[in-house]
DNA sequence: AATGAATGAGGGTTCATTCAT
DNA sequence: CATGAATGAACCCTCATTCAT
């Protein structure tokens, strides 16, 4: 394989890796994603994946970067059109849109679990800051339609939420075995619609804080 | 080591494992929490545990019964005594118990992403039914306390909170490379408390499921 | 492979995996020595042989042992054969029976430098036991067949052939290349026959302590 | 960095990365001492240390080529001092001088075990030649001071004090389980002192040949 | 029921060295 | 001469699980 020379080069060279490790993530799960299979289908020798990622879990904390930011700017942009902004619809955005996109929410359930260890500390930070940025930008442009939140509670929604989509995708997305036992009728408390549960749990988050609000005011 | 014979006997072994595996998982993350520590502790040997318990995530998943079933109990207590229910002080009351028992959380936060994994399906069975009967219970009771609250709503108040503590969990006790990243000043919407967050999250919840019932009533 | 139940197998067992390893030892070097093929030789998967010894070092360092043992026993018995005792046989004794032994002689050079480097504590403690008590029995042997040395000077006197032995060793079985560059006529002061320079390092050393004790008794 | 066009530029870029390499070597041991950090540490690409050193060994090669020329300049200039020699002073002036240097000791301890091992046969010719002359140069000076010594046996003594230091070395610095046992009682014939012991076996080695040689003369 | 020896899969990571530019 | 991206070999050890006794 030809060498990267230029910035542009490895930044190219970065996103062949990037792009490997996407195509593998789509089909496996975190046990059986490893950097041979990544090496392999880049077309590179396993070494050279590590110039560019030091660890299995930096290569996968910069996926989630990739994937985070690509669903921070359609929401950003959903959000920028006009329209009445409502708790309801505001949780359908943010539920929907996440529901679309499941290697992003398998990514986002092992973030604070499993990627952000064996990480060098500059890798988390370039990770964080960039997530601290997006979580601001975002996060003020719910406040600002749903003028009820004060300022940071759009943030401190969008922490939520990914408390909540680490928690309801592994129930979403069950092993063979518990799967089955859930068919029963009298396991259905335990089915788990990622979307209809995220959306119904962020809206009422919502509605709770507006209804906070209003107390606050009264 | 005798063997045990009677029923009783063998319930009495299955304690004692429970008991070594509970103050393994005190000191121990579920890496290296390992099946023959918990043999040697219980003075057994390796094979012996196996005989009891199916598979490591399976005598993992009896220790969450176990605790699950004593958090419960307390709750249902607290729940049955008299005064004012709000959302405020049931929210309290479930993140303020949950936030005393770390043992708890930490299973809790394992419970659909790993511990469901490799479990034989009647351990599976047996687990979800009595999770099920307790949740329903709770449930009910929560209901009772929070009559805005539909049939169902109770149980899945519980679900939603469980979610909730698998998402929040691992963002509580973060590696420390990540804790000291956090530290910075401008990195503090990702710090979490955990008590304090669950408390917010689920007060919110309460109170937009109140909200949503009497725009119902409207 | 059937399991080894009674201590007496498990003996066998251990001189199995021992005997496996000793033949790959006399074809190989310390980088090349690996402990899949010992598993592999000795009939056993991967695992087994890490049952016996905790780590490869810990495995190379029994084979020391009983070569060691096997070596001190036949030192034993020909000090223990009547005949005069003078510090050049005594030196000859010693190189001799070390220079028929080279897969001793080759662990011996790595004993200090490697094979005491990752072993666990107590196999350490094993080893240090065993060779304390042998040096301090085959030391004393020699301090009575060489009156002249004082007590503890016998142990002290294999210690330093051991450090003789780690230093003459390498020196004597060098890598090709340097091989062909001692062939020169003008550097054979590098070429080192082990047994005739042992023996004559050990002569005169012996030779010199003699004379330390004349000069002390004058 | 520019390029070293005139051979005293190159001569100034191969004594630069000795310089990185000796810092280096001072705090790291064989396992650790990389080449990536000697020419990060040197200010230079990985590949421009290649230019000047063709492996890793042949570069501490050539640092225990400088390491000993300074020591045998000392050694040279002392034994050109006037005064009594007697076999205990020498055997004192090498091993003091060696002591006070542990760089050298260290990189002596590996020299025929590793470093002469992945080198190119032009360096070792050079190495060689250069240490045959500093020895037999050394040599000659220590028989001029001992007379009892023949020709020859000055270098000789040499290369035994080197097979000695060899030996010593690794037994002087060892790793802190194997210093921890040799903390007990018992155990303190393992304990070695480098210079004490080095000084009493050349001691003793040197009046050896001095009593071998009042042998011949009888 | 209890034992504990045997199994064997499983993968991340380093780093000396090369060579195209 | 300088660079530094690319290479790819090389390997120890853990531990959940089984099953013969």
């Amino acid at each position: 394989m030809q060498r990267a020379r230029k910035a542009e080069d490895k930044e190219g060279r970065r996103r062949l890796i990037l792009g490997a490790a996407r195509e593998l993530w789509a089909q496996a799960s975190y046990a059986t994603f490893n950097m041979g299979d990544v090496a392999e289908r880049a077309g590179l020798a396993k070494g050279t994946v590590y110039i560019y990622f030091a660890t299995k879990e930096a290569l996968l904390l910069d996926l989630l970067h990739e994937e985070l930011a690509g669903w921070l700017d359609v929401v950003d942009a959903r959000l920028d059109q006009g329209g009445t902004w409502t708790p309801k619809r505001t949780a359908q955005l943010l539920a929907e849109t996440l529901d679309e996109r499941p290697m992003l929410t398998h990514l986002l359930a092992l973030m604070s679990s499993i990627l952000e260890h064996n990480v060098p500390e500059e890798a988390i930070l370039a990770f964080k800051t960039f997530l601290r940025d997006r979580v601001a930008a975002t996060g003020a442009r719910v406040e600002k339609r749903l003028p009820f939140l004060r300022e940071g509670e759009g943030a401190r929604v969008l922490v939520v939420a990914h408390a909540l989509v680490t928690g309801l995708q592994p129930m979403a997305v069950p092993p063979a075995v518990v799967a089955k036992v859930l068919e029963r009728e009298d396991m259905a408390v335990f089915r788990v619609d990622f979307a209809k549960e995220l959306t119904a749990a962020l809206w009422a988050l919502l509605v709770g804080l507006a209804e906070q609000a209003a107390a606050r005011r009264a």
